[in-house]
DNA sequence: ATGTTC
C-alpha cells in the first residue's frame, strides 16, 4: 500500500524510500486523519533533503505535527554521527531552545473560577510580552549576561527566582555545559542584555489550565497530578539572542558552504562538520542560547508564581506551585544511542520535536529514572494540551523523541486574511477562555483553525507507543505576546 | 521565532 510515494511500514508509520543522494530513508509518523495535512506544504521534500546530510543515522524522521520550516521541517528529528557528521542551525531553528514548562498547584478549579480575569491580568502586568519586550529584570552588563549564558536556569535560581530542586525537573538540569559565550556575537549579546524574563510573541504563551482527564492514574499520582487541578504552562525560548545566534551562524556556514564534501539540495541546510572549528563554535554558541532560554523560563515561572500569590492573596505553601518538567523542542544535543547493536555518540537535531527518553536513561534526574521523562505537548491557545511520558520504544525508533505540539496548518498571513479579532475573541469567549495579549494581530494569527488538532497528533504517537498519555488539560486563561 | 526588511 502506498500514499503518493510513501510506503506504509506499520500502523501510523510511513517510509519515504531512499532515492538519489539520500543516505537514509525518511520516516513519517502520521495517522489517517492527519495524512492529508502532510501535503499542504513542501515539508516532505524537506524530510527528503535532510536525508542528504553527511553522517545522518537510520532515518530522517518526521512527527505528525510536521510542517514547513527553514531548511529542515518543523516536527523533524535528524541524528548525525558525532565524528563524521554535520551540524546545522536550520536543524535547530531560529528560536533555539524554544520549550515548554508544566507547573502543578494545589488549586482546584473552584478555587479560581471567579478570579480568572484578575489572575490573567496580574500575570500580564508582571511579565513583559510581545515582540521586543524587555526589562523584566534589570538590564545586564556583558559580563553578567555571559554568566547567564554559562549557567542557564541556575543563574536566576541563585538570585531568588525559584528553587534549587527545580533544576531536577529541567532537561539537562537547565544547562548545557558546552556553552561558550566567546562564540556569541556582540550583536547577539546586545539583543539579549535586556530580555531575560520576557515572553516574546507568536506561539509563545503563559496558560492557566485545568486537568480534565487522567489516562494513567499511577503515573499521575507519582507526578502529583489529578482531575480538576489547576496547572500552568509557559512556552517561550531564547528571544532575540537565540535568533541572532542562528542568523550569525547560518551566514557564516553559507560563506563556507564550498568546504562541504557533498552537495546540498537546499542552501537552507547550510551546515558544518561537527568536529570542524565552525561546527564547534556553533555548538558553543547554540548552547549559550539554550541556557538563556532556560534562564528565561525560570524567571518567568517565578514571576508567574508571585503574580498568582498576589492575585489570590495566598501563601506559597497553600499554592503548592511546583515545576513538573521543562522540555526543549528546538535544540541539538550529543547523546549515546544504540544503533545496529552498538552504542554510538550522535548529535540529535530536534526541531519542533521533544526529547521523550524512556526509563533508565542516565540523563534523567533520579525521580524520573524509573518512570521515564515527562513530555509536554501543548495545543493551540483554544484547545487542550497533554502531559505524557517517554518510552523504551522511543529509544529504539526515534532516538528518544516525540512530537512537540499541534503544528501549524495555515500561514500567519492566511490566518489574518481569513478572520478577524472579533471573531477569534468571540470563539475564545464561547470556549470560556480569558485571553490577554500585547497585540490583537498575534491572537488572530494564533487562532485554533490555523493549527492541526493536537489530540490527533498526540494520539498518533500514543498509539505507536513512542509516548504514553498521562493527563489532558484545557485552557482557562492565556497570556500572549 | 525575530528590534516580523541590516
Amino acid at each position: 500500500m502506498s500514499y503518493f510515494n510513501l510506503k506504509k511500514v506499520s500502523t501510523h508509520l510511513w517510509e519515504l524510500p531512499k532515492t538519489g543522494n539520500m543516505r537514509v530513508p525518511g520516516r513519517i509518523y502520521v495517522n489517517d486523519k492527519l495524512k492529508s495535512s502532510l501535503f499542504r506544504d513542501n515539508a516532505i521534500d524537506q524530510v527528503r533533503n535532510v536525508a542528504f546530510l553527511e553522517g545522518i543515522q537510520k532515518y530522517s524522521i518526521a512527527m505528525p505535527d510536521i510542517h514547513w520550516g527553514y531548511g529542515f521541517p518543523i516536527g523533524g528529528v535528524a541524528a548525525m554521527d558525532a565524528e563524521t557528521g554535520v551540524i546545522s542551525p536550520g536543524g535547530v531553528g531560529y528560536d533555539i531552545n524554544c520549550g515548554v514548562r508544566f507547573i502543578r498547584t494545589n488549586l482546584q478549579y473552584d478555587d479560581i473560577k471567579d478570579q480568572l480575569p484578575n489572575l490573567v491580568n496580574t500575570i500580564f502586568q508582571n511579565v513583559p510580552t510581545g515582540v521586543g519586550s524587555h526589562h523584566s529584570i534589570q538590564q545586564l552588563s556583558v559580563s553578567e549576561l555571559k554568566q547567564v549564558l554559562k549557567l542557564g536556569a541556575k543563574w536566576p535560581i541563585q538570585r531568588g527566582y525559584g528553587k534549587e530542586t527545580d533544576l531536577e525537573a529541567i532537561e539537562e538540569f537547565g544547562c548545557l555545559k558546552e556553552a561558550d559565550p566567546e562564540k556569541v556575537s556582540s550583536k547577539a549579546l546586545r539583543r539579549g542584555s535586556d530580555q531575560p524574563g520576557t515572553l516574546g510573541s507568536g506561539n509563545h504563551f503563559i496558560e492557566i489550565g485545568v486537568i480534565k482527564n487522567v489516562y494513567d492514574e499511577e503515573l499521575a499520582q507519582k507526578l502529583r497530578l489529578k482531575k480538576d487541578q489547576i496547572i500552568f504552562m509557559i512556552h517561550t525560548g531564547s528571544r532575540g539572542l537565540g535568533h541572532q545566534v542562528c542568523d550569525d551562524y547560518v551566514h557564516e556556514m553559507l560563506m563556507k558552504i564550498h568546504t562541504l564534501k557533498f552537495e546540498l539540495p537546499d542552501k537552507q541546510l547550510a551546515c558544518a562538520y561537527i568536529q570542524s572549528p565552525l561546527g564547534k563554535d556553533y555548538f558553543g554558541a547554540m548552547a549559550c542560547a539554550a541556557n538563556f532560554a532556560w534562564a528565561n523560563r525560570q524567571i518567568i515561572m517565578s514571576k508567574v508564581e508571585k503574580a498568582v500569590l498576589q492575585a489570590l492573596r495566598t501563601s506559597p505553601s497553600e499554592l503548592g506551585y511546583e515545576l513538573i518538567y521543562d522540555v526543549c523542542h528546538n535544540i541539538a544535543k550529543f547523546e549515546d544511542h544504540e544503533i545496529d547493536g552498538k552504542t554510538k555518540r550522535i548529535c540529535v537535531h530536534r526541531k519542533g520535536a521533544t526529547r521523550a527518553f524512556g526509563p533508565g536513561r542516565k540523563e534523567l534526574a533520579e525521580r524520573f529514572r524509573e518512570i521515564g521523562q515527562p513530555v509536554i505537548i501543548p495545543g493551540d491557545m483554544g484547545t487542550e494540551s497533554y502531559l505524557c511520558i517517554g518510552t523504551e520504544k522511543a529509544m529504539q525508533e526515534t532516538f528518544g523523541s516525540s512530537c512537540h505540539g499541534a503544528g501549524r496548518t495555515m500561514s500567519r498571513h492566511k490566518a489574518l486574511r481569513l478572520t478577524n479579532i472579533n471573531r477569534v475573541m468571540s470563539d475564545m469567549r464561547n470556549k470560556h477562555i480569558f485571553v490577554k495579549a500585547a497585540k490583537n494581530k498575534t491572537i488572530v494569527e494564533e487562532m485554533s483553525d490555523a493549527y492541526k488538532n493536537v489530540s490527533d497528533v498526540v494520539q498518533t504517537m500514543h498509539e505507536v507507543g513512542i509516548i504514553k498519555k498521562i493527563v489532558r488539560s484545557v485552557p482557562l486563561g492565556v497570556v500572549k505576546g
